[in-house]
DNA sequence: CAGGATAAGTTAGTAAAGTTTACTAACGCT
DNA sequence: AGCGTTAGTAAACTTTACTAACTTATCCTG
């Protein structure tokens, strides 16, 4: 998982530090789901000895990791615990977001996904003249960023529209003009911390999985200019064959036609469902059936993939105002699709917070490329 | 993956016995990709020392896993290697298929998945009298099966059509007129060996899987008196949040009506595509109409699921002479419904050696299971 | 309030797993 | 015969986590 893991993954000797390495994760992991605890407590949660427990966070705090935080105020039989715990005010990372080039978004957020700075840059795209957004633009925001944040980041991590590859250069994002930018060695050479960039519905994902770890099965479907997914099985998001899964905007909703696209077929998902469409007929008189008729056809796209991967949660993100009455019809057209099992119902809702969902799952994969910590 | 697996995988420390096991596996794996190896080549495959392998190598031996089998014959500078290679005439595993009814059938293959010994019995279900198959059949089966085995089995296989749980209890299986049927139970208590119940279509996914080791992200769709798929990411079967993954076989397929199922829904993929349907079709008139539209629905299930997933390979599985025709309709329907790009074609094609899948896949479960290899 | 019970954390020593270093054995080529 | 090369082994060391035993600190009971 870590940028500098030293073999690939699918053939690859364990040595005693790659144990080792996991198990730093794990105290750190367990950390942020409990808050401050005592070493004793943290072994039994990890399952190592307390000797063993000792030693891994004495190596956590001289990493700069993990603080000791002085005694336990609660009292029990037996000598009071000292507790540590995760060095909150230092474990900072920084996110971008992408996702709307009209407003390039940065900030600095601590481990627990509160923003700390903010910065925005505006930024105008012209696709008829061929001008795409500039990428020194971002470069110059992350460091307008980074400048205020109080102390230096552990990474830096990227969302985008578009589809990216796993050396992190973007290549192919319309919204924003760009061609194989190499966005991740841009950033990375003019700040020098490690940089991760990834697709913003992928982002999006790992915010929603970051704060409810439950969600170990579950679609997220990112409405925007057009309409993206990520998926998660079993706990891990998936990544595709060519790192471009979740790429539904353009698939074939129904058996019955449908808007020309500009990709050239007719009746892809984005044409039935975008916010540039729910914005304009929301204004106007058709605005209950444009939603009707999104919310139905997104059903429809989603129906095989929910079956086809027993996923227990279909995930909405997007602008409240506008995913809140799309969700009672995609909910009724899934329940109408698929074969219903009362044991197991499917949860159809809303993402936790549609606000900064990019920037905290961008923040969240640096974490889990950094420290390992979900 | 191990049914033996001391712990949950979310919150595991590392031991370094961990390691060691899995480095034995690695061996293995390795043994069974090159065939007869020296230890100096495995230790380079797999990126441990020589000393390391000489000792992994010793003690797989001694758990007669792995055989000395002699020195090279191939001469180069150097010392002669001494070859090893996997104890293939002992690795073997007993595999059952419940996907025919009508034909229960069990086999033993080695690690090749060459089929050894084969046993046959005929099963009559009557839904109608509320009579299904009698799992003792099952059990005898198996029994006469592994008594003509030349040596011990490492365990036993056994795909069933249905819903299996994580306990290797048959949920539900209308085909054999099962619920809550515990076959992993019954078979272990009555034979002393480990067993692994998976469903038929999951079972023939890891066929496949095995089979071309390069498919890492597919889709199989498993044909027979139902549909059923299997998916792979990332070279994982995907599981699914309650053990049905691949459940396809009731999603709603169209948005322009279709048969009444027996599920009490309209247009299920069952009602478009299934053995049954494609054989009497293929003896009338309309034979052609029924492949066409069998698999033009086909396609439009799969699109979104091969798009959200960005899968490379879909590949159709099921009794030859009826899968032939259907492919090329699948085919085009696909690219007719996904945005294509020439970089990353998708491949479209039958399964490998469609005879026999089920059971090959339920062996190579019980070697993963056992052996950890693939 | 002394003494026991209980829990946290440390010290000392051990077992397992892999590495480095150095060696022997065996082979082809000149 | 000697040189370079490769396979495989032996011994010493490092890392990692474990067990056993101890100290310290606290609560509770009689």
């Amino acid at each position: 998982m870590s940028s500098t893991s030293r073999r690939v993954r699918t053939s690859a000797a364990v040595v005693p530090a790659d144990g080792r390495r996991q198990n730093l994760s794990l105290v750190l992991q367990t950390l942020r789901r409990l808050g401050p605890t005592s070493r004793a407590q943290l072994a039994r949660e990890v399952g190592v000895t307390k000797v063993t427990m000792s030693d891994l966070v004495a190596e956590l705090i001289g990493k700069g990791r993990v603080l000791d935080v002085g005694p336990d105020v609660q009292a029990g039989p037996g000598k009071r615990a000292t507790l540590v715990d995760l060095d909150r005010a230092r474990l900072l990372t920084l996110a971008v977001d992408l996702s709307v080039p009209a407003r390039l978004r940065a900030a600095v957020l601590d481990i627990t996904g509160e923003v700390l700075v903010r910065e925005e840059r505006p930024a105008a795209v012209d696709a008829a003249q061929g001008r795409g957004v500039d990428p020194a633009v971002v470069v110059e925001l992350v460091r307008a960023t980074i400048a205020r944040s109080p102390y230096p980041v552990l990474g830096i991590g990227i969302g985008t529209p578009g589809l990216v590859d796993r050396h992190g250069t973007v290549r192919t994002a319309p919204n924003l003009g760009w061609t194989d930018v190499p966005l991740r060695d841009l950033v990375a050479d003019a700040t020098g911390v490690p940089v991760l960039v990834t697709n913003d519905s992928d982002a999006a994902t790992q915010a929603e999985l970051s704060a409810s770890p439950g969600s170990e099965d579950m679609v997220l479907v990112h409405v925007g200019r057009g309409v993206g997914c990520g998926i998660v099985t079993g706990g891990h998001r998936v990544a595709g064959a060519h790192h471009a899964a979740g790429e539904i905007g353009h698939v074939t909703v129904g058996t019955d036609g449908g808007e020309d696209c500009p990709c050239g077929k007719q009746g892809c998902l984005e044409t039935w469902l975008s916010i540039p469409r729910l914005r304009a007929a929301l204004d106007g008189p058709d605005g209950r059936d444009v939603v009707e008729i999104g919310g139905e056809r997104l059903g429809v796209a989603l129906a095989p993939i929910v079956a086809a991967l027993d996923l227990s949660e279909v995930v909405l993100a997007g602008p409240e105002e506008l995913m809140a009455p799309v969700l009672p019809v995609l909910e009724r057209t899934l329940s109408e699709r698929l074969l219903a099992n009362p044991d197991f119902p499917i949860s159809v809702r809303l993402a936790a917070s549609p606000q900064d969902i990019v920037l905290r799952g961008a923040a969240a994969l640096v974490l889990w490329d950094q420290l390992g910590v979900v």
